[in-house]
DNA sequence: TAGATTGTTAATCGATTAACAATC
DNA sequence: TAGATTGTTAATCGATTAACAATC
């Protein structure tokens, strides 16, 4: 692992996907790419594809390319995806049911632990065999293990208070679906926003002003 | 409304931010903001503000600032958020019930008319009062009233068809949670694309690497 | 070897920040 | 008027693209 410093948060987001076009290429039994292949499927410049790549070492051959999968071996090293980080879900509601069911954490680098809420009628239902636990009972979770992230499924409203109790439980990371801006309370914090209805509203400008619309990927 | 020619992708998506921001203002009850104060709230610099802002006009006054409400909706206007573009959603399991039940359409430009999904048992049942349809519906359903949008909360592996039948039913923007890539199949489309999954590999790379990380809003 | 394609440096482009004149 | 803060131009910084030498 040589370099790997510095690297711009532009070409961090950009990885997720490479990962995500690799599979599909190992899926379908591509043993080879070239950059310029690459660039093609991806919509990325091949340029800007082998500068990325470079970030995190020579991963290609010269004259031949990259072999699909161990590039993407590579790329999920790289993100960590081996990790098991431990991660607690707040907010059992239609948002927290949705993203606790739906994504397939294990092999995104974490592990769902325990999901909370503060609604009576939600506690002791099960959701993916974690059972809905009361709020209340957060700080008795947390002291056996410190969470490594808190996934944030609550209202806007409720998070500022929320935030406090799980920052002072030693909680430094966030999935944070919610409004509310964590980043700018707490400066020592890693937070990943999920902003639905900010990309919503970014959608409806570009609809707006459709004929001036700049394709992004 | 003058200039707002070659807007870059990087402005509009701090529309959404903006708007946020000035709405909690608004609530608070304040009334004017310099944008150096709004600097320290949204931890932009005041200059990007200014500059953001003027994209789309003078909205401010020499010497004394903004008033919130004034921009609040201005910004809205902006982003076209009266609008009621007609939304469909396809797709009803966690996540189509998710957005649908959690999004505030009408405040951000859209009204969700029909939902849509292949899975027998959830064909009828309602959400927002919004009975769940067929999908073989949608081309009668469509026939009415082209939907100027579509949501597409569906497998990976069932988008390639879908998207199919949409596109050429003249569907030409999508709000896109599945991880198929379908700016890259169609042109001449909008695509605001949704990827959870990138989100969360992307927290677990900054994790994985926190020594290093960038703070990011 | 010749051809292909990488890794890397240099050039360009765009976005952010700084500075300041205009003006409320 | 003096002070404050915008609107806007110019300077800087960073990210993308182009070019090409290295090398498989």
């Amino acid at each position: 692992m040589p370099k790997r410093d510095n690297i711009s948060m532009s070409v961090i987001r950009r990885l997720p996907r490479y990962y995500r076009f690799l599979s599909e290429l190992k899926d379908n039994g591509v043993v080879r790419i070239s950059s310029r292949e690459l660039s093609d499927k991806m919509g990325f410049t091949a340029s800007q594809i082998r500068q990325d790549l470079n970030c995190f070492g020579g991963f290609g051959q010269q004259g031949y390319g990259y072999i699909v999968e161990q590039l993407y071996n590579e790329i999920g090293n790289i993100l960590g995806l081996s990790n098991r980080f431990n991660a607690i879900l707040i907010g059992a509601g239609n948002l927290g049911r949705a993203v606790s069911t739906h994504m397939s954490f294990e092999s995104r680098g974490f592990t769902l632990t325990a999901i909370f809420d503060s609604n009576e009628s939600l506690i002791g239902k099960k959701i993916r065999d974690i059972t809905i636990q009361n709020i209340d009972n957060l700080e008795a979770v947390c002291k056996d293990r410190t969470p490594d992230m808190a996934i944030l499924c609550i209202p806007r409203d409720s998070v500022a208070a929320l935030a406090d109790r799980l920052y002072h439980l030693g909680i430094k990371n966030y999935w944070n679906f919610s409004h509310y801006d964590l980043a700018i309370r707490y400066p020592d914090v890693i937070v990943e926003n999920v902003h639905l209805s900010d990309s919503l509203m970014t959608l409806c400008y570009r609809m707006s002003n459709k004929s001036e619309d700049i394709r992004e990927i």
